[in-house]
DNA sequence: CTTGACCCTCCCATGATGGGAACCCCCAGA
DNA sequence: TCTGGGGGTTCCCATCATGGGAGGGTCAAG
């Protein structure tokens, strides 16, 4: 009946080295068995889901835990959680233009290189710098 | 005269960290001087900024060690260049589109909540898992 | 009493980068 | 000649989130 690490992890889809790592932060508070074990209420359960799912949407742990301290605090403002949720989606978008733009310039590049046994290719040329 | 790293990191825009690091990596191999001071000949500034170019588009530096054995190599197929770069750009569109799709949702979800001081928050009420 | 499936804590590694300590080298100015 | 300063050197540590693995304790079923 006792809800070990093992059983939370199946229980919220995190694993137990990352429940054992949430605990080492401080961002959940496992109560412990006479033997050691780490025991989890479903209260602490419902935290683990919590945290996978904002890790789903790539939100950095520090962000984590102010989401669950806005979470655990009934009187919160709504409009708290949205800033910090529109700050990470402006730091997502950020980086997915820049990773595209990163693509799509070596995608120009690579139209240009014939891509066959021959040495020449403009993708070095690009890379030694050459304009 | 002599090209140290200092003057190496200028004319490379790579910083002397980073130099250091791509020597003990097998990047880059320096001549030394008598007393023990790197020291940076054309060809090795032009693997440094090579580097930068290729780190500038996110390449992990494994790529970039197989990209200057290419380049070395005069005989190369440009085909194997391509191929590389063309992997790179899969991974890069993955990355963004996941990043991308993330912030997406982020922001549906921000869009029905109201963010103003009252309680209620459809983003939190996501993270929970309440559907 | 052994076996096997758990659990525990620690240490190490990833990838690319930076910070900083402790120490060496060299040159110019007092 | 001493000193200061601006190089250089190596080595360790931190980041961020995650996983691997060693070495050892616990417990129930056979």
């Amino acid at each position: 009946m006792t809800i070990t690490i093992g059983d939370a992890a199946r229980a919220s889809g995190v694993s137990e080295k990352m429940i054992r790592h949430y605990e080492a932060i401080g961002l959940v508070r496992p109560a412990r068995q006479a033997n050691g074990y780490r025991h989890y209420a479903e209260p602490d359960i419902a935290v683990l889901r919590f945290i996978r799912h904002a890790r789903d949407l790539a939100f950095p742990l520090e962000d984590v835990r102010r989401l669950l301290a806005l979470w655990h605090d009934r009187g919160r403002a709504s409009g708290e959680v949205r800033r910090l949720a529109l700050g990470h989606v402006a730091a997502l978008e950020a980086k997915a233009q820049s990773l595209q733009a990163m693509a799509n310039s070596l995608k120009h590049l690579a139209a240009t290189c014939h891509g066959d046994d021959r040495p020449d290719c403009p993708i070095l040329d690009e890379l030694e710098g050459k304009h």
